[in-house]
RNA sequence: GGCGGCGUACCCAAGUGGUUAAGGGAGCAGUCUGCAAAACUGCGAUUCAGCGGUUCGAUUCCGCUCGCCGCCUCCA
């Protein structure tokens, strides 16, 4: 039974979909005003692989994650560039485009622009008006907080509590001070549209409402985000469509934690943000490889905990995938027809699959899934010893496979892993960048050492060896006296 | 001031009211190897921040203390 912890309740809840078989699931995207971080990219593969994860067990997964394209930071951004607000958007929107193929993150069913969803929300923002738990002054509507009896219950907070934090602007024309804007008044050059209440434009999180009861209804099932966003962001999208519509709004929400760089919050102003483009920039490696080493990082924490990256994060995610590969590689290898262990690979897959799938149930524990996906590596490699038919171990490889596709990870041909270390990541590791030998180079470099060895001339063989180790080509010899190369 | 979370071996990180407290990285030793590498095997927390309480029994539940962090303002 899958059960997920719903912030709503803080507990552990089964999950049971509004349709059986069905779920909708909306993810709070970016405002694009600027290129996307580590956070972005933690929250983007967390959700990522929760959708995977549904799908693999099964359910039809209507998923949506939008861009709140029309925003103060936006025009911000525009004004400091001088140039129109539409094209920072269009840049931004490209950049996160990117990325997320960079990172192997499955594109939503739909990604929805606040934007283009502006009749809905001028639509919402009157019936709010009509309903009475919104105002307008000139020109600009706010919605009243304390016209929704259950304001707080995601975050947990009463009003009183914080308003006691003090740190809350007093804007003369709210009624009271946490009461937030539904719709904006814009100057002259900002972005604008016709409304009952002249021009302007929505204010931050009423596109989010209108957008995800316009794609997936008054009430649907999962609705997700940062854990940044339970207030004001998702309290206040509670309680514009609960107002609006009369219903209940999203059943489960699920929040993803921070991530830190040696414990600190990433900030422009302490100048420790990694972009995720920069991140593949230094990597030294080629983007598959980079993509799976970061979602490697990022699913072995949960995806509640806050996860901090350190000098050698990215490495140790990196040699840990490296012994899959090598598991990999070898079972590629194999050619005989019969094989002393092939009876014990049932029972190995059935218990990595319910493993994988108990551990994935219980609130998407990434960490227990792959550290049963590791433990089960050992015992094949047993077998390999031992021997497995080219059959068995394609049916091996072909599981490991599968199972990791849910997680994204184990996705790469094996000849285009790279087995070598040469990032440099967050230290400071030169990148070396020595000519690539050609396959026919190595493979001649191969023969000659095979010859030198069977003279027995080992210095020769070694210097072929090191020779090849420069180039960032790994030897490994094979009891039958051959080798296998690696990158 | 309010709300919430965390503190598990050298590092990262799961987990459980009671059999051996996963897994990964690093390290050491062994098997294998001409030597390596890889793989495998073994070693490594008598202990889960500290102190009390509940319990036949707690790392796991409760309370307190110490330390760290997040949110309450834009933020993934």
């Amino acid at each position: 039974m899958l059960t997920i912890h719903n912030t709503m309740s803080g507990m552990k809840e089964a999950f049971k979909p509004l349709i059986p078989g069905q779920v909708g699931m909306y993810v709070c995207g970016v405002t694009v005003y600027d290129d996307c971080h580590l956070g972005h990219a933690r929250s983007a593969i967390v959700f990522d692989t929760i959708r995977r994860y549904l799908q693999w067990r099964g359910f039809v997964v209507t998923y949506v994650r939008n861009f709140t394209d029309v925003d103060d930071k936006i025009i911000v951004r525009a004004n400091q560039e001088s140039r129109d607000w539409t094209e920072v958007v269009a840049q931004y929107i490209d950049a996160f485009a990117r990325d997320m193929e960079r990172l192997s993150v499955t594109v939503p069913d739909q990604e929805p622009r606040a934007t283009e969803h502006m009749p809905e929300i001028i639509h919402m923002v009157g019936g709010l008006i009509d309903k009475g738990v919104a105002y307008v002054v000139d020109g600009n509507v706010y919605y009243r907080v304390g016209g929704f009896s259950e304001y707080g219950c995601l975050s947990h907070r009463k009003l009183a509590d914080m308003l006691a934090g003090a740190r809350v602007d007093i804007d003369e024309r709210k009624h009271h001070p946490m009461d937030f804007a539904l719709w904006k008044t814009s100057k002259v050059g900002e972005p604008a549209w016709e409304s009952p209440w002249g021009s302007g434009r929505p204010g931050w999180h009423i596109e989010c409402s209108a957008m995800s009861v316009a794609h997936l209804g008054e009430t649907f099932d999962i609705h997700g985000g940062g854990e940044d966003l339970i207030f004001p962001h998702h309290e206040n999208e509670i309680a514009q469509s609960q107002a609006f519509t009369g219903k209940s709004f999203a059943r489960y929400w699920i929040h993803n934690g921070f991530v830190t760089i040696h414990a600190e919050k990433m900030s422009k102003s302490l100048g420790n943000t990694f972009t995720i483009r920069a991140l593949f920039e230094a990597s030294g490696y080629a983007e598959v490889v980079t993509a799976e080493v970061i979602r490697y990082f990022v699913l072995s924490a949960h995806y509640r905990s806050p996860i901090d990256v350190l000098d050698d994060s990215f490495q140790e995610s990196k040699r840990a995938l490296n012994n899959v590969y090598d598991l990999l590689l070898r079972l590629d290898e194999v050619s005989t027809t019969h094989g002393g262990a092939d009876a014990d690979i049932a029972g190995i897959l059935t218990r990595l699959q319910s493993g994988f799938e108990a551990a994935m149930d219980d609130d998407f524990n990434t960490p227990e899934a792959i550290g049963e996906l590791q433990r089960v590596r050992t015992e094949i490699n047993v077998c390999l010893a031992k021997g497995l038919s080219g059959e068995t171990a394609a049916q091996v490889r072909d599981r490991l496979r599968s199972i990791g596709q849910v997680l994204g990870l184990f996705q790469i041909q094996v000849q285009d892993w790279e087995f070598g270390e040469k990032a440099a990541w967050t230290s400071k590791l030169a990148n070396r960048s020595t000519p690539q030998l050609s396959e026919v180079d190595i493979e001649e470099m191969i023969g000659e050492r095979q010859a030198a060895r069977s003279n027995k001339d080992w210095k020769r063989s070694d210097e072929i060896r090191d020779n090849l180790a420069v180039h960032g080509v790994i030897l490994e010899d094979r009891p039958d006296g051959t080798s296998r190369w690696k990158r």
